[in-house]
DNA sequence: GTCTATATGTTGATAGAC
DNA sequence: GTCTATCAACATATAGAC
């Protein structure tokens, strides 16, 4: 006893887990509209009435699967810039661009789904804005101010601007893993993305001023 | 006589602009699968049945949306470079990156609906990439190949990647007029996005190099 | 906790009246 | 050339059997 007759797909968190992975990809590739919950449920291998069941609504698992999408991004991007903190008392404007961009570079790397967390950016305002308010301002903000303490000489209105051509970078990359082939040949992959994307920003960063 | 039994909406090229601007402002405002043909009849003050008769499908509608809204750009881009080529042997990396956004930038000033050329990108790739190939292949070779000449240093791979950062910010700017509010206060609308556009692009391209 | 069945509305597209 | 009426397919969501 003590094996109640519990089949391995009656498992709540198993099912919870595989529409969130289905519901990542999809919604990341297709977008919110463009997404189906039965579409979402073929993937997974669930019922039709599970995603419902589980997550209430589809905009609600559309939150759920961001979340669990961009919040370990966001943690581990303050973890860095608290080491970063603890190691010196004026961080490198290179150092800083790095603390931001890799973790989710990292993720594209290794994730199941990588791009809902740039995909989101693409969606509706009204869907879109209320979710990034909630899980970058924080964040953001506190990038903010170690920038300007590393480029006193850039006015807030200014480095704000900056910030968000570095996001526009980052998702460019993350949305097109390569420059898409509209320069003739294409050729095989190149891989060095992430050291061009933080060269970029760096530089768009600083302008001349010697970090 | 001469004058037939003809209605003002009974104009044929009238009726297909007004589905024009109304697809060009929904498809932009919220995305293709999420505008139905419905709704842009309905923001045309057309009846239901009048875009299918027109374009013949949705995906071609979206198609001559996107071309009527990007084809200007095109050109004015091709035409400021040969103006810059014109006076003189080798333009500045500002004086081509200026050639290059500039265009898009005016468009967001004064069109109607900005952001198709933007958005278009944030659409599946099934959907996007025929039309991006089509529409930027020619234009974005030469604009290459006249920045190759004004940074000869930067090998063509680098290069390639600049130009897709370049493009990242473009569509960021074009997406969002201002920082998203996720920084605080806000304020009021900061005007200044296309100058800081331009340095943080160039800044990028350059890189130390002189130009 | 999970699934079948279904309610209720919307979609893209078309046939046929005017 | 334009509109009404309608189609089959699909959407989200839920009620109730198991």
């Amino acid at each position: 006893m003590g094996e109640p007759a519990r089949t391995p797909r009656a498992d709540s968190a198993h099912t919870r887990q595989r529409i969130l992975d289905a519901s990542e990809k999809l919604f990341s590739e297709r977008g919110y509209s463009g997404t189906s919950l039965r579409a979402i449920a073929d993937e997974a291998g669930v019922n039709v009435a599970a995603a419902n069941y589980h997550f209430g609504s589809k905009a609600q698992l559309l939150e759920a699967s961001f979340q669990r999408c961009i919040a370990p991004i966001n943690a581990e991007r303050l973890r860095r810039l608290d080491e970063l903190q603890a190691r010196e008392d004026s961080p490198s404007v290179r150092s800083i661009v790095q603390a931001f961009v890799e973790p989710g570079l990292e993720m594209a790397r290794t994730a199941r789904f990588p791009r809902l967390a740039a995909r989101i950016f693409a969606e509706p305002k009204e869907l879109s804005l209320p979710l990034l308010k909630r899980t970058f301002s924080a964040m953001a903000q506190r990038y903010m101010a170690v920038l300007a303490q590393a480029l006193p000489s850039v006015d807030e209105a200014t480095l704000r601007w900056r910030f968000h051509f570095m996001v526009g970078c980052l998702i460019q990359l993350l949305n097109f893993e390569q420059p898409p082939d509209v320069f003739g040949a294409g050729g095989q992959p190149d891989p060095g993305g992430p050291e061009h994307l933080i060269d970029f920003i760096v530089a768009g960063m600083c302008q001349g001023v010697p970090s």
